[in-house]
DNA sequence: CGAATACGGTAATGCGCGTTACCAGTCAAG
DNA sequence: CTTGACTGGTAACGCGCATTACCGTATTCG
């Protein structure tokens, strides 16, 4: 029956981690059946054991790995420079493109459902996405905000209405499962509205 | 151990939804036992059986019933009239005291965890729901496009934005468990502070 | 070439669940 | 007061799962 030969350990333990994701980003923790993983990755039930102690070690295992993996390529840093409008648009970009990935939006529905079983996890998850996403925003709106390019009272909080933004009703409906992740011209049609709205709310005006 | 009476069959269908309705929502649909529910609610997994059919049923039950009534509220008719800010304000408040509260955080979870094996519930969800919401803050925003009161190319698109931004981060450190729902006064400032970039965002602009 | 060892698979175990068969108590009708 | 049906509870059933004990096999070292 199997149709992958046995390799390398470190080549076994990829494909679990692979598809132990697949299976737990569908179906959630507890529907999850470690015979559903090993029929998916080939190989036998001992394995998982061996490498990864139990079910929780291995959930535990491809969260933080698929998140960390996912949400290593949100920086900033990178993109700024340039003028506000410009740095806007390319961090909604990137912020879209990493949200409506089919592994973020995994990542996302299962650390809404087990929220109250894996505290910790959930708790890095936000810090290193959706919490340091709106905090690296917040810097940069400081800096344009010193120089007088935008007004804010409190950057954190209008960073905040901007991923808001971009997350829009269009997360949810993808995280339902009741549109496909946008395309390449709808995501660039729906930053460039954000962040036109967001750039007219914030910068200062005359009278007043 | 019964702390409920019981009464007449009606009451025990009420007992029932409640009680099925906070355990499934704390532990997700598969998760959820009919002996969790019945300890919390007294009686017997038969009365369960003859009530709703199967687990299924049940779950259907509260999901729907929940969801209307907690929906049911969201309606911005009552509220517009006066000026555009304050029909937003309004507005914007109504809709993050209904996110926020505790029947709808569970509602949305389970509508994320589930999003798969109820296909129907979920679309109802959404439609009556963050939808709804978009699509009647998208006319009243038609209207004052109209009146020349603001510029935009697409009101629902807008209208998208705006929730979003009222949702914010706040909304999703809410549904992971990492911050209890906010006050009365931090509804108002971030409301406030939304509304004032929006509004300002979407004013028609003079120089241009 | 042979034996020891470690790894991977199969099958067993114990448990908890959804669901249902069966039984006791209760209320109404005669 | 008796008897019938019906509502509601207890306990059993079958199943599927996580976890583990046990065994064959391949690999490596002497």
């Amino acid at each position: 029956m199997g149709a992958a030969k046995t390799g390398r350990p470190s080549g076994r333990r990829q494909a679990l981690l692979q598809a132990a994701a697949e299976v737990f980003f569908e179906q959630g923790f507890v529907a999850t059946s470690i015979g559903a993983i090993i029929e998916r990755a080939g190989g036998s039930k001992r394995n998982i054991y061996s490498e990864f102690g139990n079910k929780e070690g291995l959930f535990s295992a491809i969260v933080t790995s698929t998140a960390d993996r996912a949400l290593s390529t949100l920086a900033i840093e990178q993109i700024e420079g340039r003028d506000l409008q410009e740095t806007l648009t390319a961090f909604g970009r990137q912020l879209m493109a990493i949200y409506m990935s089919p592994t973020l939006i995994g990542v996302y529905r299962i650390a809404v459902t087990e929220a109250n079983r894996f505290p910790d996890l959930v708790k890095s998850f936000y810090e290193q996405g959706p919490g340091r996403a709106a905090s690296q925003l917040a810097e940069v709106l400081e800096g344009a905000k010193e120089r007088g390019e935008i007004r804010a009272d409190d950057c954190l909080r209008v960073a905040g209405h901007f991923v808001g933004m971009i997350r829009d009703n269009l997360h949810l409906q993808v995280v339902l499962g009741l549109r496909p992740p946008p395309s390449e011209q709808e995501v660039r049609e729906a930053v460039a509205s954000a962040v036109e709205i967001f750039l007219n709310g914030v910068r200062p005006r005359r009278d007043k």
